[in-house]
DNA sequence: GATTTTGCTGGAAACGTTTCCAGTCTTTCA
DNA sequence: TGAAAGACTGGAAACGTTTCCAGCAAAATC
């Protein structure tokens, strides 16, 4: 079944076929009726790769997924997925491993798959312009934004919280809590990442009351799995540092840690404050529910395909839209008094 | 750049250059040479558009997802994905709701899309061959098999775990720790679902050892969703119905179940113990450690695929492939004693 | 009433491939 | 040596759309 099936049965041209499917204007009502009956008569679909050829473009929308391992994202790609398939767009999600580099990945599925247009999620916060130069399609950065200022704002669009800001919130609720020793969880400290802008949060909320940076107190760990969270906080708890609240970057970093910290006996709050980033499901249910700023991934999700679709289609601008987390506070901190401010 | 440059300015016809693209035996060494050299100097990668136009197919394979914020699933899609690249094809992901019908989506998509084929992951157990009549492509269940019979084994393909015979060994290791009230935290009785199966094991494996079924120790819940299992689980607790263990079918489910017995003042294993079945991340992090019948995702998720792939390509034949699960134990069961086998 | 505008329509070219067919040139075999 | 077979090649049709262009009738304008 094909365009000029329908064509024939409803006794006008394909070109009239066509734009009753385009929604034309330059077509009577009376031949739209009978077009559309005949395509719902014979449950028409027209054919997409065609449709692309002639147009000389799909309707693909590629999602570049870094670090998917962590639920954080699954919520994001969910609202991505909806929101794509609700205005017309398809998408085909790759995912990439640390060793990837997303411009290049995302560059071949440009030509490969004829995209319209590429969704970053998660990955460096500092492409140059050089680097982004192999992509003809409009794209927009879901989770960070370009923070290291390599790219000029009128050049590129992107959803995020701000990730330095949002850290030093987290760290502020720890001091403010009478913490003074708070190790961080990082997940790298010497490059350009989201990992070394919440890092930089921390060292800004510390400097801002007058605590001195101690390097002992960083907990530097491969990605933001659970397994090396958890490992990277083992081995430093043996170092036998002291610290009475833990800042981790992320909720799977937090839950890694939790662990490592039950195990050597200390327990949270009572023995260490935790805080972190994200807002996961499951921070909900663990115990100690995980006290963290949570990021309002759906609406992440929605913004991002809302704005790569006003690129696509030639209207609005680029912009980087900041959204804000929110503190759901769980029992993973408490305050501690003057006198026992660190474990001896 | 087209194929018509690439022949132009290698100095042959199109349909050689076609040939050489698509590794046709029928063309001299010397003018493949020719033509690869031109193709790898001006980097040319054919429009899939037209390929699947005249070939009057795609390169695509749809995988439909029902529940994928059950993280249980995001392990598996990883793997598919990675599969399906390698592979050479294109995935395209559905997530839908449990409003929607999988394989209602999935002809849409098949027309829509132009798939080769479709995965679907997670979903009911009972398709009939009416209802998959409308998909003409083929497919594969991956996460469940066709219990019910309403299929014949030469007629579909699934990669799975034996649910009910796989329940059944969850709640042996409860029994075998001499627990003999022990409640179900299931998702729903009443249809024909996976989770239908894992009840019917649970009711084997009590039957197995001569205890009653009873039916006040069935904890029905919405979805897999960590927070209806809690409400589910908080709800029967205010019942103040009387056991020592829960078997739960999924992790997810078990996490919420553990929050509802924490909060009821509970404790897990002291008080109630707890198996489930499927092996997520998390669950080894969280206190006490689940223990729980994991499942090989990353196994499944390829086995899946090259399934496909063998159907898509005319070899192979259909076959239900059956994955073990492997017990991971963690700290949420222990053994009771005779005397105090249920707590009054 | 003649001319311009407007609304609608159909024909046909184009999008970039694959594949069939016919042809040429070489090799093989009787 | 001549015919048949084989190896390779190029031309052209086809895949199913969109869109440009030209045309025509009806309406609007002068």
């Amino acid at each position: 079944m094909t365009i000029k099936d329908i064509a024939r049965i409803s006794g006008v041209a394909v070109s009239t076929v066509s734009r009753v499917i385009n929604n034309h204007p330059d077509v009577s009502a009376e031949s739209r009726e009978k077009v559309l009956a005949v395509i719902r008569e014979y449950n028409f679909i027209p054919n997409n790769s065609a449709r692309d050829l002639v147009r000389t473009k799909s309707d693909a929308v590629g999602l570049i997924v870094r670090g998917s391992q962590n639920t954080f994202f699954v919520d994001i790609i969910h609202s991505i997925e909806s929101a794509l398939d609700e205005a017309g767009y398809t998408m085909v999600m790759r995912q990439i491993g640390s060793n990837d580099n997303e411009v290049t990945c995302a560059a071949s599925m440009e030509r490969d798959k004829r995209l319209l247009g590429i969704i970053f999620l998660g990955g460096r916060s500092d492409y140059s312009p050089e680097e982004l130069a192999v992509l003809s399609v409009p794209y927009v950065f879901c989770t960070f934004t370009n923070s290291y200022g390599t790219l000029s704002s009128s050049d590129y669009s992107s959803v995020s919280i701000l990730d330095e800001e949002e850290a030093a919130k987290a760290v502020e609720e720890l001091i403010s809590r009478g913490h003074r020793r708070i190790a961080a969880l990082i997940s790298a400290r010497d490059d350009h990442s989201i990992s070394q802008l919440r890092y930089l949060g921390y060292a800004k909320a510390l400097k801002a009351h007058k605590i001195p940076l101690d390097d002992s107190l960083i907990i530097p760990c491969g990605t933001f799995n659970m397994k090396d969270a958890y490992e990277a906080m083992k081995s430093k708890l043996e170092e036998g540092v002291d610290f009475t609240a833990v800042f981790a970057i992320a909720d799977n970093m937090a839950i890694g840690a939790m662990r490592a910290l039950r195990e050597a006996g200390r327990s949270v709050p009572e023995d260490c404050s935790l805080i972190s980033i994200d807002g996961i499901e499951v921070s909900e249910y663990i115990e100690p529910m995980l006290s963290t700023l949570s990021q309002p991934m759906a609406e992440m999700g929605r913004k991002s395909v809302e704005q790569l679709a006003e690129l696509i289609e030639g209207k609005g601008s680029h912009s980087q839209i900041i959204v804000k987390t929110s503190l759901r506070e769980g029992a993973s901190m408490r305050t501690v008094s003057a006198t026992k401010k660190a474990r001896s």
